[in-house]
DNA sequence: TTGAAAGCGCTAACAA
DNA sequence: TTGTTAGCGCTTTCAA
């Protein structure tokens, strides 16, 4: 690998000459400029961006902690902050956290250490005053830390609410709810939007709300208890679409039909929805979107632009699938 | 951010002598270690690896650079080798090419000036020119480049022949492909392992393989016309598991029975596979490992052990779902 | 056992 | 318009 020196000696000019042409800043003669261009590409030479970094404190790169990218939810704003970063230049480093703080933690040092410019983090344990002290910029993703720390999530409450909402709109008359766990705020939010809009039915009772953990086979175990105790539930918001899969599961085992006897409604939006049969109704969480704005917001505060708004919160957006029942029509018209 | 300097200050010791505590090497009185080390931890020093890597030309980082990390393959590979590198410190870089030769190249090129101490990648364009002049350690990973790159991945054609004598073993009498894209070379080779398998059979006709270029949609239009042509059609093995659902979809658009009318193995073993219902049967694939065992050849790499094995190549396994009938036993007795 | 100093490759004063 | 040079934070000779 050639160095700035190397280009330098071939066009016989000295290494500031060349990291005017290289930086295009101060006053470089144009016959010059040519001879350095020429010297550089006879050499194929790239700078080196360590030697930039230690200079500049600045990378040129920005980490995304999340507790674990096989979750899909994940790769979807990963891939958007990829895009929206390699288009600036700048590379992004992956880190799984597992929901853990120190591994929380251990990343945040190790990223300091690294001078990356930014960070985009998910998580549910991490409290501002982990952050602080790195004077590093941070943007929380999927789930608010504090005020004080940019964000960028959905309205869970509001989502929950409207999945009630829907189910009610088509007539279901009993409905229960499949939560998340205690430890993620979102669930507890989801949950609360649930609660609101039931807590005066007269149908509604506490077990009505089962845990299911974000996973398939935990929610068609306690879905199948429920459906069992409570047969005359005919609508089912499950926290996130994992679980409402396992829904569809215990449906299926128990032999009740979808959307015929039970509709049932997931959160997020993930491609798996399209994938099952019947194909999931959802509240769709613009997934995207959520990434990419992560990465807009945590851009301008690496450029140390005003930041005008500290906190995004978009709206989900229902998705018809086929678990849901569409009122005044029967399946046959269908 | 405190620096060295301030740590040798702090302990009244030089620079030097704080790099030898620090790095473990070289003589240093006890006493002055002590001094040293409480220094560090008074001034919450921590090494700057930009600074270290300048020096030494390593950056303890390695990129993944693979199509596209949505596709669900994709992130079990990057938790493997996320998790191997993490343990010994390195840091991931995630890059997606979305199979363009371009990309691969930008990147290849970022990285090389990040002084990324390798690169792990999933690549079916690059050839070794591309490579070989860039001196740093490259895995392949999924897909071979050349016989000179070490690579980690699956037999494919092994796994598309086998696919297909287990739906013989189970007694389909006429089996048809949906392959994946020509551009592919795992695409081609499980087409040719299902074309070695099949080529003699008094049934066969090219006409029974037809591209559903891993697409979900795609491939269930293609299966209709290809179910409607043949409705003798009673297995069908799909290039992967994607397109295995595409065709769970067709069939069941068709009101054709799963497994009872006609069997569905796909190929990958992703997560999906037991989501969907019926839960798919396919040729699983060790992904994990493969991903963590990309990520350990690559460190033997890095570190400059003699490599004994340059091409590591795992076999598939069945994973038996729902999606294939089982022989001698009818629907009522599973 | 310790320190002084050169150098990794680059940028940006400052001088010329 | 160009060059000289100090310095970013660290490691490692070399000398003491």
């Amino acid at each position: 690998m050639s160095t700035i020196k190397d280009v330098a000696a071939a066009a016989n000019v000295s290494v500031a000459t060349v990291s005017r042409v290289l930086n295009n800043n101060g006053y470089v003669n144009e016959d010059t400029r040519k001879r350095v261009v020429q010297a550089i590409s006879k050499l194929n030479y790239i700078p080196n961006e360590v030697a930039r970094s230690l200079f500049s404190k600045q990378s040129k790169t920005i980490a995304l902690i999340v507790p674990d990218i096989k979750n899909p939810f994940f790769p979807e704003v990963a891939r958007a902050i990829e895009d929206l970063m390699s288009s600036q230049e700048y590379t992004l480093i992956l880190c799984n956290s597992d929901e853990k703080i120190e591994k929380e933690i251990m990343y945040l040092n190790a990223m300091k250490q690294k001078y990356v410019d930014g960070i985009i983090i998910v998580t549910s344990t991490l409290t501002p005053k982990h952050i602080e002290k790195s004077d590093i910029p941070i943007v929380a993703l999927d789930r608010t830390i504090s005020m004080d720390i940019p964000s960028v999530s959905v309205d869970n409450f509001e989502g929950g609410r409207q999945a009630v909402q829907y189910l009610k709109s088509i007539g279901c008359k009993k409905i229960a709810h499949i939560r998340g766990p205690h430890t993620i705020i979102n669930a507890d939010e989801r949950f609360k939007g649930y609660i609101d809009e039931v807590k005066n039915e007269s149908w509604f009772s506490d077990d009505l709300v089962v845990n299911g953990n974000h996973q398939v086979l935990e929610t068609t175990k306690v879905t199948k208890e429920l459906l069992m105790k409570h047969s005359d539930i005919d609508g089912i918001f499950a926290g996130n679409d994992y679980m409402a899969v396992g829904v569809l599961k215990a449906a299926e085992q128990l032999g009740i039909r979808i959307p015929e006897d039970l509709s049932v409604i997931g959160f997020d939006g993930i491609q798996l929805c399209q994938l099952t049969s019947p194909e999931l109704t959802t509240m769709a969480q613009p997934i995207y979107e959520l990434g990419y704005r992560a990465a807009e917001l945590l851009l301008e505060m690496i450029e140390g632009k005003p930041i005008s708004k500290l906190h995004y919160q978009f709206q989900v957006k229902l998705m018809n699938g086929q678990s849901t029942k569409v009122l005044g029509v029967t399946n046959d018209e269908k």
